[in-house]
RNA sequence: CGGGGAGUGGCGCAGUCCGGUUAGCGCGCAGCGUUCGGGACGCUGAGGUCGGAGGUUCAAAUCCUCUCUCCCCGACCA
C-alpha cells in the first residue's frame, strides 16, 4: 500500500454529495477530471473490473458472445436509424479532417442492425445474443451524483436478434434471469419496474432499480408484489366515475386564487372538484394544453405519450394568453390554437370548478363534452403514494430507485430502418426482431457503496470488493514486518487478493484507511498477536475480532471468503410480477 | 438551458463587503527526535500565476468588465 496510487483523505472534497461520491473519492478508488468525467484509479478499477467479470460470466451462460464495437461512428448510419436526427445534444457529434459526420456512439443498436444485415441472411442462424463493454459518452444536461450520473461510462450493452416476437420473448426472458443473477451476486437490493421505453424506441422496457433514498428515480410498489412500475409509466385505479347531472354553468369570482389549494380553500370544496390546466409547448410547436383533476399531477412521460410530442417545455406566459387562456385562472373552455389533452379524471367527473380564462374568475359545473371539447382522452396522470395498485387495489409504497439496468424489446425499429431482414423456411424475407439491455459498469459499483457502507467507510460485499483482505502490519519491529511480509506471501500463494497495507504508519491510521476502503476480511499482524503467534481477523461487517493462529489463517480466509461468497449466490429468482 | 452557489499550495477552509508590507490556518507532505492497537507530539522545512484575460489605482485575492470551470435544484438516462 506505501506505492498505491491513489492514497485516501480524511476529509471529502467540498464537491462531492452523495455517500458513495465521498466514499470512493476519500478512498482513493476515484478521480474526478471533469463535469461527470472521472479516472478510476487502481482500487476502484479493481472494482468494475469484477463487476464486469460478474456480468461476463452470466451474459456467457445464456449464451452471449463477447465482441467489440467501435465508439466512433459514420453519421450516415444514425441517419439511417433516424436517431442522428431524433436525438438531441446528448449525442455527440464530430467532424473528421474530411468534414464527414461522425457521432460518439451511445449505444448500438445501429451497428448491430447494420452488421445483422449483412452477417445473418438465414434463420436459421437465429436467434443470436451478443455483447460488449464499452465506453459510452453521453453530453448529459447535467451530470450529478458523483458517480451514479456520468458523462462517460462504460456499459455492457448486448442485443438479441430473432426471427420473431417469440424469439425475443426467450432473449428477454433469458436476459431478465441473468440480470438478476448478477445484481444478486453483486449484492445489491433491488426491484424491477416496468419503464417507459424512451429514446430507444420499441415496445416493452423494464428497469432494474436499486434502492437507494439518493436514487434519481420514483418507484411505485404494490406492497402484494403485484405490481412495480417507475412513476413515468405508473398506473393506478380510479377512483369510479361519478354520475351525476350537469349543472349550469356559472361564473364565479374567485380572488387572489392562482393555485389549486387557494381555490378549495376560497370555494370551501375538495381540490378533486376542480380542473387543473398545465400548459406546454410541445417539440413540433403544437401548444399543449392539458387537464387533468385538481388533485392529480400530470406525469410529462404519459403526455408526450399521448401527444405523441418528443419535447414537452413548460409554456410562456405569453405563449398562454395568446391561446386565450389566462396563467392561474385557466381552463380548456373557450380557448383556440391548443392540443387539449384531457385526462380521464376530468372526464369521469363532472361539475368541476375551472378557470374562467379571466384573472380573479372560475367557472362552476365545467363538463367535459359540453362545454368543451378534448382533442385528446387519456391517462395523464401522475401516480403517488397510497394510489392503488392497478392489480390488486392494495395501496402502493414510493421507493426512490438507481436505474442499474434496462431490458428493452426494441421489435424491428431498427431493422426495418436499415433492411436487416432474414430468410424464413418459406423464403420470405422478415425484418429480424430486436432486444437491446444494457447494464453501467461503473454505475453498479457506485450502487453498491450506496447500499453497503457506513460511517466509517465502504463495506463492499466480498464478489466485487477491490480485494478480499486488507493486511495490516502494526508496528515497525522487524520481526512484525516479516511475519506480515510472509502472511502477504502465503495469502497471495492461496489466491487470496491482499491489500497489503506495509506503510510505517500508526495503527490508528491503519485501522481507519482499512474501514474506508472497505475490504470484507482484515488481518492484523502486530507485537501482541505474534507473542501467541497468531494474527487478528476481523470482518468488515463485525466489531469482533477472532484471533488466528498463523499457519492456520489462509485456511481460515478462505472458509470465510467461500461462505460470503456463497451467501451472494443466487437462490430462487426473485422477480416481482409487472 | 433556467435558477442558486463556489473557484485562494494535494484536501478542507479564512481573508474579499470596507483595496495597503513577505497571502494565513488545520490536515497532508519532507527531514530529525520522542512515540507506537482506532487518524500522536515537538522542532525544522518544501509547496500558492488567489480559475483566466482585460481594466481602475501609487497599490488588487479584494473594485469594474468579459470569460472559463466546478457543484447543487428542475426537463434526460446505464
Amino acid at each position: 500500500m506505501s506505492h498505491l496510487f491513489g492514497r485516501t483523505l480524511r476529509e471529502a472534497p467540498a464537491d462531492a454529495e452523495l455517500p458513495s461520491h465521498q466514499l470512493m473519492v476519500r478512498a482513493g478508488m476515484v478521480r474526478p477530471l471533469g463535469a461527470g468525467i472521472y479516472t478510476l484509479m487502481p482500487l476502484g478499477y479493481r472494482v468494475t473490473a469484477k463487476v464486469e467479470q460478474i456480468v461476463r460470466e452470466e451474459m456467457d451462460a445464456i449464451g452471449g458472445q463477447e465482441m467489440l464495437m467501435p465508439v466512433v461512428h459514420p453519421a450516415d448510419l444514425w441517419r439511417e436509424s433516424g436517431r442522428f436526427q431524433a436525438i438531441g445534444p446528448e449525442l455527440v457529434r464530430l467532424k473528421d479532417r474530411g468534414e464527414r459526420d461522425l457521432v460518439l456512439a451511445f449505444t448500438h443498436e445501429e451497428v448491430v442492425a447494420d452488421l445483422a444485415r449483412s452477417e445473418i441472411s438465414s434463420y436459421r442462424q437465429l436467434p443470436m445474443i451478443v455483447y460488449h463493454f464499452q465506453t459510452k459518452f453521453r453530453d448529459e444536461p447535467r451530470s450529478r451524483g458523483g458517480l451514479i450520473r456520468v458523462r462517460e461510462f462504460t456499459m455492457k450493452d448486448s442485443y438479441t436478434l430473432d426471427a420473431d416476437e417469440a424469439g425475443l420473448e426467450v432473449g428477454y426472458r433469458k436476459h431478465w434471469h441473468a440480470y438478476h443473477r448478477m445484481f444478486t451476486r453483486m449484492g445489491l437490493r433491488y426491484i424491477v419496474v416496468g419503464a417507459d421505453v424512451g429514446m430507444m424506441g420499441g415496445s416493452l422496457s423494464e428497469e432494474f432499480m436499486a434502492f437507494s433514498p439518493h436514487g434519481e428515480d420514483v418507484l411505485l410498489i404494490c406492497p402484494n408484489g403485484d405490481y412495480a412500475a417507475n412513476r413515468e409509466v405508473a398506473t393506478f385505479i380510479r377512483d369510479e366515475p361519478l354520475a351525476a347531472e350537469p349543472l349550469p354553468l356559472e361564473d364565479v369570482a374567485t380572488p387572489q386564487t392562482p393555485t389549486i389549494q387557494a381555490l378549495a380553500d376560497y370555494l370551501g370544496i375538495p381540490t378533486k372538484q376542480t380542473a387543473k390546466a398545465v400548459f406546454f409547448k410541445g417539440g413540433s410547436g403544437k401548444f399543449i394544453f392539458a387537464v387533468i383533476r385538481g388533485d392529480l399531477d400530470v406525469n410529462e412521460t404519459k403526455l408526450r405519450q399521448a401527444t405523441g410530442e418528443g419535447d414537452l417545455l413548460p409554456a410562456s406566459a405569453e405563449e398562454i394568453k395568446a391561446v386565450g387562456a389566462e396563467p392561474g385562472y385557466g381552463s380548456p373552455v373557450g380557448v383556440h390554437d391548443a392540443v387539449i389533452v384531457v385526462d380521464e379524471s376530468i372526464r369521469d367527473t363532472p361539475n368541476l370548478v375551472a378557470g374562467a380564462n379571466k384573472p380573479g374568475y372560475h367557472l362552476r359545473n365545467v363538463n367535459l363534452g359540453r362545454d368543451f371539447e378534448a382533442d385528446i382522452v387519456a391517462d395523464i396522470a401522475a401516480a403517488a403514494e397510497g394510489y392503488r395498485c392497478p392489480v390488486c387495489g392494495a395501496p402502493m409504497q414510493v421507493e426512490r430507485g438507481i436505474e442499474i439496468g434496462n431490458i428493452f424489446k426494441l421489435g424491428t425499429r431498427y431493422t426495418e430502418a436499415l433492411g436487416s431482414t432474414y430468410l424464413d423456411a418459406e423464403g420470405q424475407a422478415h425484418p429480424i426482431v430486436m432486444g437491446s439491455y444494457g447494464i453501467g459498469v461503473g454505475r453498479a459499483a457506485a450502487t453498491a457503496v450506496e447500499q453497503c457502507r457506513d460511517e466509517r467507510g465502504i463495506r463492499w460485499p466480498v464478489s466485487i470488493a477491490p480485494f478480499h483482505v486488507s493486511l495490516l502490519s502494526l508496528g515497525n519491529d522487524p520481526a512484525i514486518t516479516e511475519a506480515a511480509d510472509r502472511l502477504c506471501e502465503e495469502l497471495s500463494a492461496a489466491g487470496i487478493e491482499v491489500l497489503y497495507d506495509d506503510r510505517e504508519d500508526r495503527a490508528g491510521v491503519k485501522f481507519n484507511d482499512a474501514d474506508l476502503i472497505g475490504n470484507p476480511i482484515r488481518l492484523s499482524v502486530s507485537k501482541r498477536t505474534l507473542a501467541n503467534n497468531q494474527a487478528e481477523l476481523r470482518l468488515r461487517t463485525s466489531d469482533e475480532s477472532e484471533f488466528v493462529a498463523l499457519d492456520g489463517v489462509v485456511d481460515r480466509v478462505q472458509e470465510l471468503l467461500a461462505g460470503m461468497l456463497a451467501a451472494l449466490e443466487p437462490k430462487a429468482e426473485v422477480g416481482v410480477a409487472r
